[in-house]
DNA sequence: AAGTGGTCTAGACCACTTT
DNA sequence: AAGTGGTCTAGACCACTTC
């Protein structure tokens, strides 16, 4: 294992030559264990340890870093704290999945009223290559006009239209996702971008307002037109803060909420 | 080597309501930690360290529950991941208040589309003294008919009226909250609950809806009825998980919108 | 200089899971 | 029995704030 060492300055000589360390950039050292999280971060970014699997224990990850074992245990504290991996006592320190309930809620935050029965349908309506529009291109942070997958898709509570969905992605992350392979697969769609297609969303940012449905949309949720719809625009990032969806959601609220929590 | 493991099963105190729902068996010893992160927080509780103020040392702390500082570091550090302290290197570990821009924005979501001047203002329509209505006793966990102050209100910016919110508080907590004292306070009223009252607000749930307008919500919105609103129910809750609020908010969302995160 | 939180280490033992 | 994460300790030193 080559892993180069962290570049801390030694635990001797101090910023002794900094002099003044005035607050302004001079280049601060990150805590030792900043610096491992980073170096296991990129593992988890490069696929070295891909969602689901088993990632070195602790001691052995201490002993590559040249570090104590309590060091890397902040390091992966942290990464959990942050859900890029999970810890299970006893067994290890998995990487985090989007293949499992625990990970489904964290970004589906409609929830029925009453009962608990979800049995949910999804129904793609439009999958296309196209041009990004200046909005998404600009959330997306590629180039206005650069190639981009559109989807548009209906989803139901049993039975019933709840959600109508528009999601833009990068072309060049997501090449040869079809109608066909969204059809087909079951599970939660970011299950398929992480195993199909590498790219594991670890956060979003989301923007709630309440809006007036227009007819087109109305007939699509079986609804009176002008009734009043939850617009859910959502900017996902994976590694790194890198932008890499935009979704423009449609929620019908009149049997289920958007459940948030304040912390 | 100290004399023995000071594992004292969890201080059986009344009320205290240690019914956290945890899914565990009964008489599980919890870690050490956790029971001197209960000790603190029921410190925190009583009002014997009140918002804004210094807690004892770590190192003083750890002489007083007779263990060790790592594991008082380990307490505190869970409860500034809960908000409850804040710790600030070189001058100690403060108690959490609700008198500080950090904590506001918490529990305000909504922000401007554009700009960053909010030029809040806040008028209070309503202030009485009342009995709960069924749904509201329910989530504050009181009596149905127990005595509960109502207050009715809008907060406008840049002079555009925004949000209309009507709260309800449980009247045992809340004795001499009047229309008076909520015009005469500069400041969160989160901040006058907590310094006048003694309750403080540590979390929220929040279910969120669109709506449509009544006339009367939109006479005084200054809008057309009809409009789409953005329904906001929250339930907050102080130590011990207990409900203290419950505030129905409607949000005009034209020119403003609901952020959230999730990570 | 003294006090505070923040980092790092080394070692011990515990709780849980698998062999 | 062996391996993993989880807890706890004791001590050292660093970074920051105040005196």
């Amino acid at each position: 294992m080559s892993s180069a060492p962290p570049n801390l300055p030694s635990p001797n000589s101090p910023g002794a030559g900094a002099g003044a360390s005035s607050p302004g950039n001079s280049p601060t050292f990150s805590p030792l264990y900043q610096q491992i999280k980073a170096l296991i971060t990129q593992s988890l970014q490069s696929g070295e340890w891909k969602p689901g699997e088993l990632i070195p224990s602790e001691v052995e990850l201490a002993g590559r870093f040249k570090v104590s074992q309590g060091t890397v245990r902040k390091a992966i504290d942290e990464l959990s704290a942050e859900n890029l991996v999970v810890r299970r006592q006893g067994k290890g320190t998995f990487v985090a999945t989007h293949h499992e309930a625990r990970a489904q809620f964290r970004f589906l935050r409609l929830m029925p009223d009453t009962g608990e029965v979800h049995n949910p349908d999804n129904r793609i309506l439009e999958v296309k290559r196209t041009r990004a529009p200046a909005d998404v291109s600009r959330q997306l942070d590629i180039k206005s006009g650069d190639s981009v997958i559109f989807i548009r898709r209906v989803q139901s509570f049993d039975g019933v239209p709840t959600i109508l969905e528009e999601l833009w992605l990068p072309g060049a992350l997501f090449k040869g996702l079809t109608a066909e392979r969204l059809n087909e697969y079951r599970g939660p769609m970011y299950g398929l971008f992480e195993t199909e297609f590498g790219t594991r969303m670890i956060r979003a940012t989301e923007s709630i307002r309440a809006v007036s449905a227009e007819p087109a949309v109305a007939e699509v949720l079986g609804v009176a037109a002008g009734m009043p719809l939850l617009s859910v625009e959502r900017v996902s990032f994976t590694y790194g803060d890198k932008p890499v969806e935009v979704r423009k959601g449609l929620y019908l609220t009149d049997r289920h909420h958007y459940q948030n929590e304040l912390s």
